[in-house]
DNA sequence: TTGACAGTTCGACACATGTCGAATAGTTTC
DNA sequence: GAAACTATTCGACATGTGTCGAACTGTCAA
């Protein structure tokens, strides 16, 4: 079978690559270079770190190299959807048996959603019981 | 500083630590042959591997031994509550900017409720709205 | 043409995690 | 007490991720 042929539809990216693909998404496309300049407050990473990782996000098929005479741009390969999705939905496994309904039981439970979060979901409901 | 003073309440469990956590909550307290067998059917590990695991994860604080004669019994010592929470937090903070609103937003942009938990939401807000 | 740079390559190391087998130690039973 | 069993210990290896530095290559200005 190809080894290509894998679940780009949820990815598994790690905090490093969280942080790398927020600023490609922004800057697309983009030198390795600029990458590390632009996280350089948030992360005391060298170029050379911030390239060999990109270079592997790439192998991977997280981000897409192009080739410009002697330089590379980088862009995204998936979409920040589906990252997010992806995010969600490990969590969902590992802690909530797959499925947002238990998630939804547990925030309600522990009382996490704020007043605005409370306003916004009846406005939801709302609308999403009058079709 | 003691290093034993750590964010105990969010702790970051690997996908192999939920597999264990799961059954140690189930079971406890148990012993790590309890675990692999009660695992057999889903992961395919020796039992010095669980034990290895089980190990590593009482050094890092995710679970307790009681030695019995020479036998090792383990039992949690993060909660449920805890774990979720703390594999919550990781994803906002990764996809969702740590907060729980872009979440919903996401959510609701994306359709990912069903029937029942609108309907769900729906008593919530009435409830909660009532205070 | 020769530096001075900017950018690239690549090998390397450390640490966490997943994975075990072999050696050891303790218990039970003849 | 010795054989048969169970459970424990411990060292080991592979893979992935985070982390570079040093060497190399290409470009541009004096």
């Amino acid at each position: 079978m190809p080894k290509t042929v894998k679940k780009e539809q949820s990815p598994d990216l790690s905090e490093a690559e969280w942080a790398i693909m927020r600023v490609v998404w922004e800057h697309e496309p983009c030198a390795a270079g600029t990458v590390q300049e632009t996280l350089a407050g948030s992360r005391q990473w060298a170029y050379s770190t911030v390239k060999t990782m990109m270079d592997r996000m790439a192998s991977k098929g997280l981000l897409k190299i192009t080739k410009i005479r002697n330089l590379q741009l980088f862009s995204s390969k998936i979409t920040q959807t589906q990252a997010k999705k992806g995010e969600l939905k490990r969590m969902l496994k590992r802690a909530f048996d797959g499925a947002l309904t238990p998630l939804l039981q547990f925030l309600v439970e522990h009382d996490e959603f704020s007043k605005e979060d409370i306003k916004e979901l009846r406005e939801f409901v709302t609308k999403a019981e009058k079709k």
